[in-house]
Order: structure tokens, then sequence, then C-alpha cells
DNA sequence: TCAATCAGGACTAAAATGGTCCACAAACCC
DNA sequence: GGGTTTGTGGACCATTTTAGTCCTGATTGA
């Protein structure tokens, strides 16, 4: 349904919580607690995050994980590509032989273009931003759109 | 992967042929052939690009499938819902109780704006611009972004 | 030494996805 | 009217992906 995986989805929540109190180590425990995440999974995505450079983790009694940097310089796309690899709406170019024919390359072509907008909006809005109450723009796309939303 | 189904791609790729040719009825098999996709799913996509009401078919010999409009009034975001069903990044709202906690629902709220511009990028594209080459601006997002697309 | 905590990965169950095929219905041609 | 072409609808299956759990081991601090 062009979602971003639940894991993904946890993510961003679980990022946002370490945000929230970023002055101080959260232990898994408190982390699932707190966004109401079975600890399994919160801890799987914990670990992730981890490897994926956006958190730092201490072991031992009173450890636990935090930011690896301020929240104001994690966008949203840097959590989505540690789940979802590199973002890309289309497979394009592993699929076999159809760029043979006519037309298609230039609809692979233009899918590229729908493409770097979705990164654009993934890239500029940062965790910061994402645990702000709601209504302002996205640093991305500057004011409102002419274009419809409904349909 | 943050993907579109393959399916999706293929709609897009098969609107595309029969928007390089408007002027007259295209087979299944013909289709199949012409974009390389083979006849059974080629099939299967025709049929729910009827169901979705993006084309018109006609039965017996000399039958086939052709836009039901032009490829200018029709939009990606058209496309891809008929596949993917209302384009939603995440779920939001269907899970259970994850709303309780604090900052999480402004994150909820702030994946909507994300929504909101993938989705104007979907719909600021037609057919008509898909099938055209390729480098000029998206109707839906006019000029460059001060944002980085690596990393 | 022991308890708390993270690390890494195996494993399973469930769901989504892609793809094929078949029986049927319409339209056309002779 | 009979036969052929072409779309319709849906069943069906195999594969892959996803989500989620659990276990064993390594660190750290008290």
């Amino acid at each position: 349904m062009l979602r971003v995986s639940k894991l993904t989805d946890y993510a961003t929540v679980i990022m946002g919580h370490l945000a929230a109190a970023a002055d101080r180590l959260h232990s898994a425990a408190e982390v699932a607690q707190g966004t109401g995440i079975a600890l399994p999974t919160t801890s799987k995505v914990l670990k992730a995050l981890v490897r994926a450079g956006l958190l730092r983790s201490l072991r031992g009694q009173g450890g636990g994980y935090e930011l690896a940097r301020p929240a104001s310089e994690i966008s949203v796309a840097q959590i989505v590509r540690s789940f979802e690899g590199a973002v890309g709406l289309t497979e394009c170019g592993s699929s076999e032989g159809l760029c043979e024919q006519e037309s298609i390359c230039s609809i692979r072509g233009n899918w590229q273009r729908i493409n770097q907008v979705v990164l654009a909006a993934l890239e500029g809005m940062t965790l910061a931003e994402m645990i702000r109450p709601a209504p302002m723009p996205i640093r991305a796309v500057p004011r409102r759109h002419s274009v419809s939303t409904a349909a």
C-alpha cells in the first residue's frame, strides 16, 4: 500500500521518545513501556538504530540508549533508510529487459523524479520537527500546492 | 523498501504503452508483447485498470483496451491508487493504543504532512508527462530544494 | 560474583505479493 | 447459428517478505 514498514514506523516513534528526553539514557524496557511497543520488538528496533549510527548505547547497569546526535541533525530519511534500505519507489534497472521498449524508459525516468520529491520530503523533516505539534510547513516544500489532495 | 508494488509499476508501463498510441484499441496480447510483461499478468493489470475506470474495454474480434480519458487527465496518483488503495505511508489509527503516549501523536501528525507531499507528487504528474523524455520539473514542486538528496 | 543491559542472530508464523489458469460472457465474422 | 476472438471474474498456489519472539553471549557496574 505504499507503506513504510511497521518497524520503520516504530522506529520514528522510538526515536521521538528518545528525543523527547535526550538528556539521559533510556533502557530498552523503559522505551518499550513508554511507547507501548512490545519489549522484544522495541529491542530489535533499538539495535538496528544503533547499527545504523543513529543511536549510541551503553551496556551494564544503568546503561541504555541515547541519540547519537542532536534531534535537529537527524532526518526522517535517515531513520527510514535504516529499515528500508535505499529509498526508491520502483525497482528500475534490476528487472529484466523491460527498458527495451519505447515509452518505457521515459516512464522509469519520470519515476525517478517522483522519487526525488519523496526523498526530499523525507530529508526535509528532522526528528526535532517530528516531535513538535504539527501544523507548520515542511522545509522542502515551502508553500501550498495548487494540487488537489483528494481523489 | 518503500516501494510501489510490481503490479503498480507494470500498470504505469502499460498505461504508458496505451497512451503512446491512444488512437486505437490494443489487445491484451499486443500490450504484453509490446511491454515484455507476461500475458496473464498483463491481462490481470488491464482488468484492474478497467475496474478502476482508467481504461475502457471492448470485447470480441478487434476488441481491446484504450484510455478512458486523455493521458493529460490521468495522474500517476490515480494509477497508484488503483493498486495500492489509499496512499498513506503509515497505518496511523488502525494500530492499537500507541497514540496514548506523549510525543507520539505529534509524530503521526507529522507523518501525515510527509504523506501530503508524496501524494502531491503523485497527483502532480500526469500520464502525458510520464511518457515524455524526462528532465522537466514536476508540477507540484516548482523549484529546486535546498535539501541534500544524498546520505 | 552477580545482576542489569545491550548484541547478534536464529527461528517461526502469518501475511502479502506475484503469477498462472480456468470457466464464462460478449462481440464479431462467415 | 456456429465458431473464433477477446475481455471478465475469480480461484488458486508458490514464494517472499514481514513481524515478532527467543536464546545465547558479551559488557559493565555495584
